[in-house]
DNA sequence: GTATCTGCAAAACATTTGCAATTCT
DNA sequence: AGAATTGCAAATGTTTTGCAGATAC
């Protein structure tokens, strides 16, 4: 679980200064890993701040996304969601619970390779299918 | 070029009706194959068919995704782009001039099956980057 | 005390829905 | 005529913008 001492550092280093909502929204993204909308992380964090405006999450998200400590995610449309981790990993959504789930992919960048003439600055990977316990 | 002749025999074998709007507009994504918008199909479109409407626009294209001949891309947040290819292939988006290029891919549906215990149906790939014009 | 940040309200867009008019057979 | 399709207008939902008040340095 990362503290609010280094979230504040992390933020401070990527030219976000650290307001108490800018610090409890990257909390939130950063230890909770579900990948959520904004609807999500408005109603979660408003009973700690009751103040809080989409608004602000909005703006948030987008300083943290033009600072690159965080992407967005396009998974499916008019869902966007957001993530805090941003190494190169891929979602798995399963479209029965519609929780999303992270893989690491280790051949996608020598795949990337062979598109020569392209320059390639992000990628992204989703599968869609059925979890392990919708299976069952 | 495909023929409307054949489009209109896609359609029905699809249990999509073919109309003169579902007609063209299917046309328009299996020839032009420049993945666009609903804006787009439907401001090329209005010059052929001048009474189309972004409603119809929107049914014909949810009722292709229904029936399997078309798929949905989500490459950008808030920039919904439809596809007639549905074979396995992903996207390289350029982030300079912003057009979308396809591209095959072999390895991901091995890499696919290491995810194991999830039944994958869908699989989603692109890159964001430079292409090669806009690096020159 | 000046800059920046927050959050309300309104605006801007994208997509869906209800329904009447049109088209097809 | 009867069923399906089209397209207008209104409704819905999401994200952005304008601006006044609050907060931070």
């Amino acid at each position: 679980m990362m503290e609010l001492n280094t979230i504040s550092d992390i933020l401070k280093k990527n030219n976000v200064k650290p307001s108490i909502q800018r610090m409890k929204i990257y909390e939130y993204l950063i230890n909770k890993k579900t990948h959520p909308t904004v609807e999500e992380i408005y109603s979660v964090l408003s009973k700690e701040l009751p103040t809080l405006s989409k608004t602000t999450v909005y703006n948030t998200l987008n300083a943290f996304i033009e600072n690159g400590i965080t992407q967005m995610l396009t998974i499916d449309e008019n869902e966007t969601r957001y993530d805090a981790d941003i190494s190169d990993h891929g979602h798995f959504k399963c479209t029965n619970c519609g929780k999303v789930f992270d893989f690491r992919f280790e051949k996608l960048n020598y795949e990337a390779k062979q598109l020569d003439g392209y320059e390639i600055k992000e990628c992204h990977v989703y599968f869609k299918g059925m979890c392990k316990k919708c299976r069952k």
